[in-house]
DNA sequence: CTGGATCCGAGACGATACTG
DNA sequence: CAGTATCGTCTCGGATCCAG
């Protein structure tokens, strides 16, 4: 966001240069934090400190497995801060670091996009399998 | 982007509700166009026409066999399009769709703050597991 | 309440070899 | 050139039970 966007072309020729260094960091970090539960946290933990079981219940469809192992993964990579409460019973927030603020508007701009399109998608979708059907 | 980005609390509602929604179509469109090679697919299709050799030395790091799955991928999902030129040797080319090109600057966003914020997660990590060993 | 530990099936992924 | 087919490995992800 810090540069204009009047000509594209050129961050695609930086792109694709990140994209092509050896061990593709680049899209080891987008895998990471643009998984599908990764990007469902962040949304849901912008609104502020959420709680563990908050956050089962807002994302539905998501396992408490995958919960913790997302919430372990996204605090590794410094995107999350998990603040424990030894009080009884206990209590822990998680809480997005600067970091994962700076992400969370693109973030939303892709979550729109798909709500946007989710039907495009579908109907493509059937038209592929008819074609391929037959 | 077409909404001002002023009160971001009241789309955050939304998208709560969006993920919600029983069998989650939004989290899964998400996993198939923010997966790691789909977005590095979208981001080097941008360019133009783009042929299968020529993304599968652009990305370098990804195997035959899964640019031909995310490719096919993507087609389904109506993201991109793919032509067959019946010549000898054959060739094909592959174009995003209007709905895939809505989709750019989002991705372009994506990638320039994992570029950005590389450091700072290889960091984190260190740290983390740093913690984690003792 | 917030997880960890374990098992297990399904899909992701890579390597290699083959084809129109 | 642009794939397909097959195989083996690895990780994802759900279910279940256990614990501080």
């Amino acid at each position: 966001m810090s540069r204009s966007h009047t000509d594209v072309s050129d961050q695609v020729g930086d792109l694709s240069e990140a994209f092509e260094k050896e061990a593709c960091p680049l899209a080891e970090v987008l895998d990471h934090v643009a998984g599908k539960w990764s990007i469902a946290v962040l949304v849901a933990a912008a609104r502020g400190p959420v709680r563990f079981t908050e956050l089962e219940r807002t994302i539905e469809g998501i396992s408490r497995r995958m919960l913790t192992v997302t919430l372990r993964r996204l605090e590794r990579d410094g995107l999350l801060v998990r603040t424990v409460y030894p009080t009884v019973p206990p209590k822990v927030e998680y809480t997005l670091t600067d970091m994962a603020r700076r992400l969370h508007g693109t973030l939303l701009a892709l979550t729109e996009w798909a709500q946007r399109h989710r039907g495009d998608i579908a109907a493509a979708r059937a038209r592929y399998d008819a074609a391929n059907a037959r």
